[in-house]
DNA sequence: AGGCTGATTGACAGCGCTGACATTTCGACT
DNA sequence: AGTCGAAATGTCAGCGCTGTCAATCAGCCT
């Protein structure tokens, strides 16, 4: 023996439970990676000297061995605060198919982007990474994950590429759903306040918009349509600008809760009484939109779900494995209304 | 050769590198590892050929031949939205020293917890972890990751250990600060919403608040000091209460941001005037304190500097090498007041 | 019993790198 | 020029596992 294992750390090695168990180091890798051909009496022998020894495969011996990293990436760009649900989605499913969760925040507009992407991945050799927008509609991070050959889940892109798997949820449709519940209430001259520009989310959750006006006859006024960029600061003045309209809309749709709180604040400030003067509505059921006063009626986003079902694609979705490509695998998600104090029936005319 | 490499994946091996700069991988390695005793002319030429090939070391390899894995594991339970933003900050810094950062979720409560978190640790052989409340606090895991041999920085842990490196802020001295401008106001009867029972920042927080009481000359009123769990829903319950009480307290002081929020609608809904009739102020500097009206007076969490340091102490902190024991890093962060809308002078008496 | 087939199991090399140690190189000094 | 020690570089085995392929075994048929 050349170097003595440092005492305590790691743990019994593959031929210390093959000697134990009274097989080869092959066998009882082959139990380890559940490889069929182990007669179940043998399979069970193995399985219990592995007990008995608390014995842990080395990741890294393995990967070495075996070409495989048993790691894959989620990037990010912008964190947020639904990133940490998303990510504790992805983990949970991970364990089930024993990979790991890298977490590697990534500057979308950094020109060094594609290499550091690329250094990373390399580095690393993930077996394959879920990206979160913005990144999943770059195309130069799509380029360099496909010249490294490494599966990619694209969360909520703009647009689904032919060749890779993808996790979205119906935003138009639960936006046209939760429009037609203002609608019902008698709301007719309805704002909008726009996501950032570039966003998948931002043009579906419009179009549900119009989808519900339009399918009830109502015409949209283009002033009511205003600009924000999902934050609460762009949020303020976009309100504001739809509340200085005449006359004045008797609810909004914000694009996001971080932004419907910021018409909450804008009405406020305007000394409008919340929900009788105006009725708000957002999207995510952020923290936030339990934190308002009234509280925010919203989609609710299953961010733990998503991150799950990015995290099964990725485990399912090999494409140098086995017989790929069947059908790349895809999610649509639904949504849930969340109807809450700041929806109420539209002010009667007086 | 008896595997093919994958083509495209993967890069150059050490062999390619060494030859190019006519070398042995020994001494590419040397150059990799940034050993001394590589005499600079080598060094440049081991260098240009691992940038012209592009090269990138195997982690794996790396890992198994060097008995490391240059990982590291950031440990939490519930995750919130500071999560993050420490991550961030984290893996920033990780990046500085070519570590990289494996989240965990794990959970606090579970009877597993202990083999859970050996497993992961075993497996991995990471180098480090670091572990966010309440997981700091918890005696299985330090015991666990003691007999491990991992080293751990706790992240505002209740009691430091004697042995294990730790990042905190001065939350006491902050809370005082904070305090202290309350009562420069004019506020005499402030009402203070305490967080979860066994955490820290609770302690701390309300320590500085008694410290400026007394130090005013005031006494405080039990009545006024009510337990919450750090959460808005609690927070409701928590400030209907402190407002119950007669005389009105003229300010409330809540252990974190979301609390706060919650006054202000427990305020809002018993139809007080903010900030003019109460102040209020929180801690954290959370998304949701600019995202109430009127916007919170906080403190602010350097969220992404703790991250920061918390990577550099693992990264410094490596007793089983080189010449430790030496002083148990810590690091004591400071924190900065923002003073926004939501504080202003008590109310005259009338 | 002998032969044959498919299911189990094992032997062995090698994944790409680094630790220990051997060897070479180089400058300084007799 | 010759000697010596430190600095620079190289040699080689092996980290712990898995892929390949060979060997063995059990069951079944004639």
């Amino acid at each position: 023996m050349r170097r003595a294992a440092a005492p305590g750390r790691g743990s019994a090695t593959i031929e210390v439970v093959a000697d134990r168990a009274g097989v080869s180091p092959k066998t009882v890798s082959r139990v380890i990676n559940n490889e069929r051909g182990v007669r179940s009496e043998t399979r069970e022998r193995v399985l219990t000297a592995i007990r008995q020894l608390d014995y842990q495969p080395n990741l890294a011996a393995r990967g070495l061995a075996g070409d495989r990293s048993f790691l894959i990436g989620l990037f990010y760009d912008h964190p947020g605060d639904y990133l940490s649900e998303f990510q504790t989605g992805a983990v949970q499913r991970c364990r089930e198919s024993n990979l790991h969760l890298m977490v590697e925040p990534l500057e979308a507009a950094s020109p060094e982007l594609g290499r550091d992407l690329s250094t990373l991945v390399r580095q690393l050799r993930l077996e394959g990474v879920i990206l979160l927008p913005p990144l999943s509609d770059l195309p130069v991070v799509h380029a360099t994950l496909a010249a490294a050959g490494i599966p990619a889940v694209h969360i909520a892109p703009m647009r689904q590429q032919d060749d890779a798997p993808s996790v979205d949820t119906d935003d138009r449709a639960a936006v046209r759903q939760l429009t037609t519940e203002l609608l019902r209430r008698g709301h007719r001259r309805v704002g909008f306040m726009l996501g950032r520009a570039g966003h998948r989310a931002t043009e579906q959750r419009y179009l549900g918009f119009v989808d519900a006006m339009h399918a009830n006859g109502l015409d949209i006024d283009p002033q009511l349509v205003q600009t924000g960029n999902f934050e609460f600061a762009e949020g303020l003045e976009c309100a504001r600008r739809i509340l200085g309209c005449r006359p004045r809309p008797t609810a909004i749709f914000a694009s996001n809760d971080d932004m419907a709180a910021a018409a909450v604040s804008a009405a406020r400030q305007m000394s409008l009484v919340l929900p009788r003067q105006l009725s708000i509505v957002g999207f995510d059921d952020a923290p936030v939109a339990s934190m308002v006063w009234p509280q925010l009626t919203t989609v609710r986003q299953p961010l733990r779900v998503i991150g799950r079902a990015a995290a099964e694609l990725i485990s399912e979705y090999q494409p140098h494995r086995q017989g790929w490509p069947r059908p790349v695998p895809r999610r649509h998600l639904p949504l849930e209304l969340v109807l809450r104090g700041s929806l109420a029936p539209a002010p009667q005319d007086s």
